[in-house]
DNA sequence: TTCTCTACTGTGAACGCTCACAGAAGCATT
DNA sequence: AATGCTTCTGTGAGCGTTCACAGTAGAGAA
């Protein structure tokens, strides 16, 4: 605990202090620093102790000055905005990396690429091996950067299977096809036959999944496809509020509405609870992500759970596997259904 | 646009390279790069246009090796874990913060500090000169790595006044007893009379001004200072309701509440709900934040704003000026009230 | 002319680390 | 004795910058 840093401020320890302090060379507390290989255990002790005694912590500017690489991962949201504030989803996914990384001792940069100047600005800044690779986190399809990300050949791991790209890159994903399919099959085991859906936006994976499940759940039970019963949103509160008033009023018979997100869900109890109709008596509502959206409604929602921390956590171990040199993967992860007061 | 990269994907281009390009020394070049003093014209322009022709982006580390700067930043939350989540105050900040420091080229480096060991890392982390500054956001007194981060002479903006520490550390916050104020005159005005409040917690700055702001203008206008209409919460939404629930018990006559966050508030109007009153004809609720969970709220709710890309603004021109050598300050920031249904 | 001053430019030496290499032991095999 | 191995250790070189310093050239003053 005592860093025997008696009174100048100045100049921390090197490696040189170190190897002097125990009476090796430079080349010998290298090599405990980076796992001790070849290394006798009278100088691995030694050292860790002139460590210990100097305080001494390794200067990463000057290792990577020479190794090449950074021990940093980059971040990157490119999302416009509004997802940014509005989806409890990033919280609990920027804090899952953030930790997992810190177990390797690797520090998060987060990079925001809101607008084009900042595209270009935070490519080129990844590109020139500031970071060894990027966590990328855009739901939408097109996305410029992390089609250059690719071509540049920047260790990458997208959140949710990126739309545009060819099948070279590394995701993790919750089953979003799967986890559709459990929220409805729950709402027909109700004895529901005239279940609805608000769709996510249908250029992300998640809006087309999600949607995917539920139309094949409804050809399994044998219940007629209606049109009437389909509309789409964004994600946002306001759309979901939006999409139950079209909902209700092409199909006034609907029982059931599986809503393709906690905080579309929200704005689905707002418009059902306008229009008289009781939930979950007169109409059973699913959501999903068990955000903290999903408790704070009232009834509070039955709804998918995505597996976030499993998520995070598999985004940095394959990250990592790929900047040690092994090849891009896909990781698909199981969700579960939360069964609360909604449906 | 066009890089010329063509072939081989090895070694990106040095600032050697381009003094050759340009027919210059690295000297030259480096001047380039660093403000272009003692540069001529000539010289100026054949650097930049080798800079552009060859691609070049420098090599943060070897400067920062020889610099000593590391041109990045922390932004450290020494929070246990929920509020991360809960409060959407976080995002806000993090997101100005990000893009603040973007102006000026510098990355964020996000650190969480939740356990001993973690806080033991970073701290270590910190001080052996990896950042060159700390935003830190931490809401409860007695805050160790603070107090460490301080001694060891690592520039420093907190978010909010920091209560442990001495007057030599910067912050920046919004007025919170100003706010608090504003909202209980507010309230007064609507000519309520029994007016209660769920404070935050109160080894918080925020806790302590707002219940502060809520006194002094009782005492001015003349209303009597009733203990059972304070109660304490913790900023989250289950002490919302089981505040407002206490405040029915102790007393039933209430007209108004004054909530020290939103999230809270949300709890409270569920609660009043439940009993039975109406919001706002029995009783007025205010919140405090102006948070996505105002709106979200039905009714949606009258509240204080806290000037939160101001504040990220700030936080990071105080941090730079004081990296730069200035002396630590204190920024406060005026609030707003915003006016919404629910007073 | 000669000197001084200013504006500009090039050069070696760091910065603190890792890597490749050379060597020194110790031990077993030829 | 000579040779191979294996394990361990020290030493120079160099990563790509910036910084201090030593120059050079040109303008103006003595």
């Amino acid at each position: 605990m005592t860093m025997s840093n008696t009174g100048g401020r100045r100049r921390p320890p090197t490696i040189h202090d170190v190897a002097r302090e125990a009476g090796v060379s430079r080349g010998t507390v290298s090599r405990v620093l980076n796992g001790g290989h070849y290394v006798s255990p009278a100088a691995q002790e030694a050292v860790n102790a002139a460590i210990r005694k100097t305080g001494y912590v390794v200067n990463r500017h000057a290792r990577s000055l020479i190794t090449g690489r950074s021990d940093s991962v980059g971040f990157l949201l490119t999302e416009p905005q509004e997802r940014f504030f509005e989806d409890p989803n990033f919280n609990v996914l920027l804090r899952g990396c953030t930790q997992a990384l810190a177990a390797h001792d690797i520090p998060l940069l987060l990079m925001i690429a809101g607008t084009e100047d900042e595209r270009r600005r935070i490519t080129r800044y990844i590109t020139a091996g500031h970071v060894d690779g990027v966590l990328l986190v855009s739901s939408h399809s097109g996305d410029p950067v992390a089609e250059q990300l690719r071509e540049a050949g920047v260790p990458l791991v997208a959140c949710g299977k990126p739309i545009g790209l060819g099948s070279k890159v590394s995701y993790v994903a919750a089953d979003d096809r799967d986890g559709a399919r459990d929220m409805v099959r729950h709402l027909l085991s109700l004895g529901r036959r005239r279940v609805g859906t608000v769709t996510g936006p249908l250029d992300t994976p998640g809006g087309v999944e999600r949607l995917a499940g539920y139309r094949e759940v409804l050809a399994e039970a044998g219940v007629p496809y209606d049109d009437n019963l389909v509309v789409s949103g964004d994600y946002s509160r306001a759309s979901g509020e939006a999409g139950a008033e079209r909902l209700l009023d092409q199909a006034p018979d609907v029982d059931a509405v599986f809503v393709a997100s906690d905080l579309m869900a929200q704005g689905v109890l707002t418009a059902l609870h306008r229009a008289g109709r009781r939930v979950p008596e007169d109409v059973a509502v699913g959501g999903f992500d068990d955000s903290p959206a999903a408790v704070a409604a009232s009834p509070e929602l039955t709804t998918i759970r995505q597996p976030w921390d499993r998520i995070s956590n598999e985004m940095v171990r394959v990250l990592l596997a790929q900047i040690g040199g092994e090849d891009p993967a896909a990781v698909i992860l199981p969700t579960e259904l939360v069964r609360r007061a909604s449906a």
